[in-house]
RNA sequence: GCCCGCAUAGCUCAGUCGGUAGAGCACUUCCUUGGUAAGGAAGAGGUCACCGGUUCAAAUCCGGUUGUGGGCUCCA
């Protein structure tokens, strides 16, 4: 092998010539692979290549190069190298579980966001306790260093290959594969998967992984198939990667809503009702504070605010379309020998009060809000927390207008959403458009119409959006506006959906211009979905710290010694005259122990009154992060940390 | 609903090989009246989630139920 500097008048060389991304260009005298440039250039690369990218296509180092090519190599610096790492780490755990399981049959391993998984099919089922003993066993076979050799088959012998390894799992995904495409099969040892790769070169390359937890998932996602195991692992560059990836994670553990939630004392579940939520006194006043500002929102925006009723006859839902789709997940109450459903959702109870009067189109839009209370009988396995409940309030609204006024009310409805989102803290919103699903009313023009009013409104904010593809409700398309947990799972908050159907459905009509009767277009909207999940995220984002205007308790205030009780009360009655949330801690103990206490209770603002303040009438003022403001009077302390928003 | 864990005092958690339960914090009482992240002492507090089984004996082993955690499926 001979490397040359690349010399611009070689024009018909045959020899392969290769540009590397550092604009250099090498020409060898015969057809090499991607691990021979490695070494050509450096022992180091060498030592750390693990895959190339051809011409943008991410292959083996193993790949032979005979023509003229543009090569990047990977290593475990670049995004890709992680992720052929991960995949590789895929691999190593199928091999240990099917030596340590010779009965487990393999399926997919795909990479995921931090890792991996792999799914089996084990008719004993693992054990979280097997786990160790896997992960020990991909350790060894690590250490052993074992070349990753990738080899191609035809789709029927690999067919066949399989099926003879009792694989019938591969065997039937290969099946799936074209009949003249020729797969690509990876081995390590013993162990040989179908794989389209690429893979590290050698399994000595997999240094930094944990498997995290065991799982059920179906086969190819059906819960009509049979149920997988499925086994979850992390794995990264190095072992300090995984350290610090892991500790991440149990930073991000102090975050979550529910372990704050007791803290807080903000709110707790019990088994009574599953799913449902006993709200506390400094929950509930963050709940309130919420509604309360959503409230004014609504109200500057033209909204009606509305309440409709809890039980309602089963037959609405019948009509509705809702008792068919979701009857068997409505909680129902049987009284004087009627069926009746708490209601699951608000949408036909606002068009009964759409249908109360003759409507015009001078009416229209016509913007009904209600905070309404809902009850769903979720699946038990379902249910997360605040996040997911049984029983919950929706920041609910239903815009009735007509086809030419879906676009600007879909417009103003995200400028509502971001201006909210915003004032919450909120700036990285995932945009999503969910599409007609199999199961759906109204005719075909229709969803095309509302679809495309969607992904317009989308496009005309220039926001960077996905479509979720079969994803809409039943009666049409929605725009899903989602937030993230501390460990980032998202969750659906805001929505905005366009129905052609229901309206139609339940029978709303308005008076046109020309004097016809026409059905509105009815628009299901919330901005924060449902309190109880909003709150949990809320709560997450803001680590429990949440800012003064949305704090249960906005200041504490406390005494030094018993005689300044009376004084702090006064202060205490004063602030909350004027609408502030503010309480006292007059126990008898030392300033230190209280300030410690509240200061863990995540209070915007500790208020002492010793000797001193109450010689000058006034309180020191203490912030939550431990910030001496000093000593100032009471209207002083209003204006400059507290705001007039009370 | 399905798969895998977990359930001990108000909270956070110990509890070995099966021999009738323990700590810290919180709570109550007393002492202390102390100036910005835990002052001291004493006391009270548990049918070990629930139901059943094995055993001379079960918090501990086995089965079931409920709830809960992590996923899958679902999410009007």
């Amino acid at each position: 092998m001979r490397s040359l500097v690349w010399n611009a008048t070689d024009l018909n060389d045959p020899m392969p010539e290769i540009s590397l991304a550092d604009g250099s260009v090498r020409a060898y005298d015969n057809p090499l692979t991607i691990a021979d440039v490695a070494a050509d250039i450096g022992p180091g690369l060498a030592r750390a290549a693990l895959a190339g990218k051809l011409n943008g296509e991410l292959v083996d180092t193993s790949t032979l190069l005979e023509d003229d090519c543009k090569l990047t190599i990977i290593t475990s610096r670049d995004e890709e190298g992680l992720a052929v790492i991960r995949h590789s780490t895929a691999h190593l755990l199928a091999q240990a579980v099917k030596q340590l399981f010779p009965r487990a049959q393999v399926t997919i391993g795909p990479v995921i966001e931090n890792g991996f998984y792999y799914d089996f099919s084990y008719a004993p089922g693992f054990s979280e306790h097997d786990l160790a003993a896997i992960e020990k066993r991909m350790m060894e076979l690590a250490r052993a260093d074992y070349p990753v050799e990738r080899s191609i088959m035809a789709r029927d012998d690999a067919v066949r290959y399989f099926k003879n390894q009792g694989e019938m799992y591969k065997a039937e995904i290969i099946a799936g594969i074209p009949q003249q495409q020729v797969v690509s099969l990876y081995g390590q040892n013993d162990f040989v998967d179908l794989c389209r790769g690429p893979h590290v070169p050698s399994t000595g390359h997999l240094r930094a992984f944990k498997l995290m937890k065991i799982a059920g998932a179906y086969w190819r996602g059906d819960s009509k198939n049979e149920m997988l195991q499925r086994i979850y692992g992390t794995a990264w560059v190095d072992r300090k990667q995984l350290k610090s990836y892991l500790l991440q994670l149990k930073q991000a553990e102090k975050r979550d809503h529910r372990k704050l939630g007791k803290q807080l004392n903000l709110f707790h579940m019990q088994e009574e009702a599953p799913g449902m939520v006993f709200w506390h006194p400094r929950g509930w006043a963050l709940y309130q504070v919420l509604q309360q500002y959503m409230r004014t929102e609504q109200h500057k925006r033209n909204y009606r605010e509305i309440n409709t009723p809890q039980v309602v006859d089963f037959s609405l839902w019948q009509r509705s379309g809702h008792a068919d789709k979701f009857g068997d997940d409505m909680f129902s109450v049987q009284s004087e020998g009627r069926d009746f459903a708490l209601k699951p959702m608000n949408c036909p109870c606002h068009v009964q009060v759409f249908n109360q009067g003759l409507k015009s189109y001078r009416d229209l839009p016509l913007r009904f809000a209600e905070f309404g209370s809902c009850h769903r009988n979720e699946l038990s396995g379902a249910l997360h927390g605040l996040m997911r409940v049984r029983g919950f309030v929706q920041d609910d609204g239903h815009i009735f207008c007509t086809e030419d006024q879906i676009q600007s009310e879909v417009g103003e409805f995200i400028d509502f959403l971001h201006h909210v989102y915003r004032e919450l803290g909120f700036t990285d919103v995932l945009y999503r458009l969910s599409t007609r699903p199999e199961n759906r009313v109204g005719d075909e023009q229709n969803w095309d119409k509302a679809e495309a009013a969607l992904a317009q409104a989308l496009d005309d904010k220039n926001l960077p959006w996905k479509t979720l593809q079969g994803e809409g409700a039943f009666y049409g398309p929605k725009i899903e506006f989602s937030l993230q947990d501390s460990i980032g799972r998202i969750w659906q908050c805001g929505t905005m959906q366009v129905d052609f159907a229901m309206p139609g459905r339940l029978d709303a009509q308005y008076v046109a211009e020309d004097g016809a009767r026409k059905t509105p277009v009815m628009l299901h909207r919330a901005l924060l979905g449902a309190f109880e999940r909003f709150i949990g995220i809320l709560t997450e984002h803001w680590e429990g710290k949440f800012p003064v205007w949305l704090a249960p308790v906005q200041a504490m205030v406390m005494n030094i010694t018993d005689k300044q009780a009376k004084y702090v009360e006064g202060i205490e009655n004063n602030l909350k005259k004027q609408g502030f949330r503010v309480e006292s801690d007059l126990r008898n103990e030392k300033i230190g122990f209280k300030i410690r206490e509240h200061t863990l209770q995540r209070i915007p603002y500790l208020l002492v009154a010793g000797e001193r303040e109450v010689a000058t009438n006034s309180i020191a003022v203490r912030t939550q992060g431990g910030e001496n403001l000093g000593t100032m009077p009471v209207e002083q302390f209003i204006t400059d940390c507290l705001g007039s928003e009370a």
